[in-house]
DNA sequence: GTCTATAGCTAGATAGAC
DNA sequence: GTCTATCTAGCTATAGAC
């Protein structure tokens, strides 16, 4: 048929979900293709650059997500800092299914075609560093104090999930989300 | 010939660092073979049970490392807990290049066959929390306080070295190696 | 836009000479 | 114990029908 079996928005979650729990090799074109509902000749006619241009796509996925759920709404001068922070970690939350999702910024940030990403992933990171700096400025920090911090919890987020993804204890994750209000205060 | 061309430490070692660079499905057995200066052949020669083999064996490799370089040194009575730790310290930044180095704990984490290695991978993060824990109860903590702390290096460690590695800037990796006689105190 | 079929290559793994 | 040569399966990617 002509028309589209998958709406895209599908595909970008499928592609986003199989890369970051397999990362970029473990994640094969037939793989990526089941996770879809598309055959391969499918997913090259959506990507005709194959592979590498898939993970770059969810990179630019993920950095709308972030602008999106983090930095957007900690910019939102409408809400307390507290209430904003709160929804932050509510979309942190749910994109890592409350831990048990490895975070894609990582898996892509090792493996043969690793240097192709690092840029993205590089400028995803710096995303979310400024999301919560901005929110620890609004809690009374100097900007400096408050990048610092920023960058804290891009630290202690993915310590978190790979120690969560390896062993499987949630509460790792768990208790860093919670602590985020006072780690940025 | 029938001797050995490259001594078996040798080739555990370049094991290592190729699985903990690449990842275990990024580290092709040419790579492998190419790294350890073996042909692919001799590598299946040392371990017939192939790549899944190498990687286990890399572990166990990894498990004695951190027996020998953390538990044991932690463990040792006769030199102060703090001196112990400035050890610990020093043996990690090593192996880890300063922070340039991933670590295979994390990369074998992530991958088509990860739950190949998750047992091995859990058994040598407690030891390393274990480690750590001692060192904080001869500091002057409860053995729950020391076992929770334990586990908050783990987490920073790994976040530490997800974020140098991601971002190249050492100082993660470093800010955190110098915080932990006072993370554990 | 999706599909079947397949090309061309590289992966993991083996056979057998030396 | 190491090597060259090779097998098979899986890989990325493409061709062409519908």
């Amino acid at each position: 048929m002509r028309t589209q079996k998958v709406e895209p928005e599908n595909v970008d979650q499928k592609l986003f979900e199989t890369f970051s729990k397999l990362g970029y090799d473990g994640a094969s074109m037939e793989v990526l293709a089941e996770a879809t509902g598309l055959k391969k000749a499918s997913l090259y006619h959506r990507f005709p650059k194959g592979k590498k241009e898939m993970a770059l796509h969810v990179l630019r996925f993920v950095e709308q997500w972030i602008t999106d759920s983090v930095v957007t709404i900690a910019h939102d001068q409408k809400i307390r800092a507290a209430t904003r922070l709160r929804k932050i970690v509510s979309a942190i939350n749910e994109l890592y299914a409350g831990g048990a999702n490895n975070c894609l910024l990582r898996t892509l940030s090792v493996g043969t075609d690793a240097d192709a990403f690092k840029e993205d992933v590089q400028r995803c990171l710096d995303l979310l560093a400024d999301g919560f700096a901005t929110i620890s400025i609004d809690l009374g920090n100097t900007a400096a104090v408050a990048k610092e911090k920023g960058k804290q919890i891009n630290l202690l987020l993915q310590g978190s999930l790979v120690m969560t993804g390896a062993t499987g204890d949630l509460s790792y994750f768990k208790n860093i989300l919670s602590r985020l209000p006072s780690l940025l205060a």
